[in-house]
DNA sequence: AATGAATGAGAGTTCATTCAT
DNA sequence: CATGAATGAACTCTCATTCAT
């Protein structure tokens, strides 16, 4: 589909590769920075390394972001947004059982982010939080409450249709949440908490886990493997 | 019992001061240092404002510990010294059966280091390591893998004893640790793991898990709750 | 040649600054830092103070160096570079009598180096050296082996010539070099080897000190005043 | 000889040591002094390390001398203190030629300064004169001017007798000290002006020069090797 | 829009000097 | 007298942020 741009393009490349590049630039940016944040912590990120491994000045990371806190959270928004959006609708049209459901949840947390890159974001607020209480507001704001009121529902849904025991739905959350943010740490802090020799396999590990917290949620009922 | 310098204190508090420090510094410095390590991390902790919390100055804190690494390291081996080996002599002295003592492990490593600050610590080192090697390199010979060792001894005591499955020990050992690990995080990351309105009792969970773990570790005749 | 600029000039001095500095910011700071280490030495010139006088914040210098020993080697280089080729093209060139090539080389080291504030840099390694070991390896095969390496050339031009007589050339070169050295230092360290009151003019005494050398060096055929 | 002392000693001798060492502790500290300043210099020197090297504490040091530059100047006044009035002394007594004088001047400053650990301090000044102008200008009074002031007797003595041509005295002295000061600098800064592996003979070297002088120096007549 | 040179506050560390003991 | 713990100014080097171009 021909726009009036790519005529340009070919009488002038160069300007072309800019103009691409121009809507390009804070995705680019934001790749740099999930990368660099999750390698090295955010303290530790040189605004100037970022700027560099997106190819460009460090003067035009500024100009996208004003600040370096600014491009951490518009990093966790590119890398969540929609995502819960999308995630609730999954699970208004999810026509299962709730157990199944959770498996589902559990499942697919590991495959869209606790085996990517982002997962390191979730390390790093745990490592660095303290230090940068805005950030840890927002991110609390806008990855941990929104995902402990998916998993709220989830759970409320199977109370609701007598699959689960009637519980602190909290307590609940918090069952859940546990093996994954586990996960999240023995992948990104290897040398520490898991012995490098000893291969840990995630998707194993997670599927036991659900089955783990299920066995303690479920009406006998309920409970269908 | 008041001396005579009780009251010389009283109107020359100054000199008093002196006389107290000049034995304690250490102590007081490293109980600085691993109040603010636990509190900010390691990057983040400025040596100035250790010194500060102990009441000294910057100066005063290079006379004892020549770098902030140094300082590090003291404050681990500080918290560490002889631990290990107190603990292996209870294991000698210990009589009971393997569960049991898997059970006592991890009692009392909540008692003595996960309840303390020092859990912070262990934090830390997930955080940062990656950051500042040399330290890793030292977590993992001064704590990792004495820690390691003493878990072995426990599995292999066990095995010997036909109480534990025969199993991939190392995988063993990952399986206690990984409940501890995640103890240390909630308790020093309360914003990001745990939803600050929903208490987790630390002792429960210990309890708990150990259970878990002894499920998956017991031959049918050598568990016994 | 008056360009729409150097009107601008005088309206906005800073933008004109700006621009001309960019390129000339490492070699206005080798300037600097060649005055300083010259007048203070290398310890007790301080990196900010080389900023400073050449116009620039701490930061900046920084920029263009990584380390104060880098900035020291940067001098050295700039104010050595080409020089030792530049040389021994001279020296292949030469057509006249080994001993007039000596009294060329020391006039010419007078005036090139001796009489230039380089030479306080060679002051300055005799007095920093043993407390700067990189530097000093540095100096010495950046400066002491290629400026040895060229007099060897020109002592064994005269022995082959027949102009010199068969001796240990290393003793040669030292004789050659000595009085270089005293003139060096004479001129760096007034107070101390020479009185103020006294003037020492370096053209004669090198002139002087070259026909000592040369009375003995010179066969009795060779030499030729 | 029996003191009073010497009894109270036997009784306690650890107060007997205390009591020797105080009246040598300046000396200890001067020598110490003297080492270190020889051996890296005056800013380089630390004053613990002079403490330390001469068996006392850094508190010690200071209740002797008042500060660094005091503790060096001591040390130049230790060196040279009645010097001068001895030389003169030997001077007013000697009996041979001027041309004998001169070179009995020359070989016994390498004896008693150039070949003792002192004639580092004259490296020093040379060095560190620039960065300490009170020290500069107390070695200047306190060795520069009477050494100079030593060497006009000679000249003049010899011009009054006629074995000297009348000359500019000034420029006369600077003839003798230069060779001094090269040998001084070739000892103290051996890797940037002597190579290494060539030793140079400093008696031969100085009776040599001696001679050159002379030659420059001596009315035909007057001269005699 | 994009650049990258420039900034300057602030970090860890050193050391001459002081002073309570 | 002697100590050595304590100080704090000074140093080198870093990096988020600014702004003239």
């Amino acid at each position: 589909m021909p726009t009036p741009r790519s005529f340009v393009d070919k009488l002038c490349p160069v300007r072309a590769k800019r103009e691409r590049r121009k809507e390009a630039r804070p995705g680019e940016l934001l790749e740099a920075a999930l990368d660099l944040f999750v390698e090295k912590g955010f303290a530790a990120t040189r605004s100037e390394e970022v700027a560099a491994r997106a190819g460009v000045s460090k003067g035009t990371l500024f100009l996208y972001f004003p600040s370096k806190e600014e491009l951490f959270k518009a990093v966790v928004r590119e890398n969540v947004a929609g995502r819960f959006i999308e995630w609730n609708q999954e699970f208004d049209a999810f026509e299962g059982s709730t157990p199944d459901m959770l498996r589902y949840v559990m499942r697919v947390w590991w495959e869209r982010v606790g085996a990517t890159r982002f997962s390191g974001i979730t390390k790093l607020m745990m490592s660095e939080g303290n230090n940068f209480p805005e950030l840890a507001a927002f991110y609390q704001s806008e990855v941990v409450r929104p995902g402990h009121a998916l998993l709220r529902r989830v759970l409320e849904r199977g109370i609701a249709r007598g699959e689960f025991k009637p519980m602190d739905v909290n307590l609940g959350i918090y069952s859940v949440v546990a093996p994954m943010i586990f996960l999240t740490l023995a992948k990104h802090s290897s040398g520490i908490c898991v012995d490098p020799s000893t291969a840990l396999d995630p998707e194993q590990y997670i599927a036991l886990q659900a089955e783990t917290v299920l066995g303690g949620l479920c009406t006998p009922t309920g409970y269908a493997a």
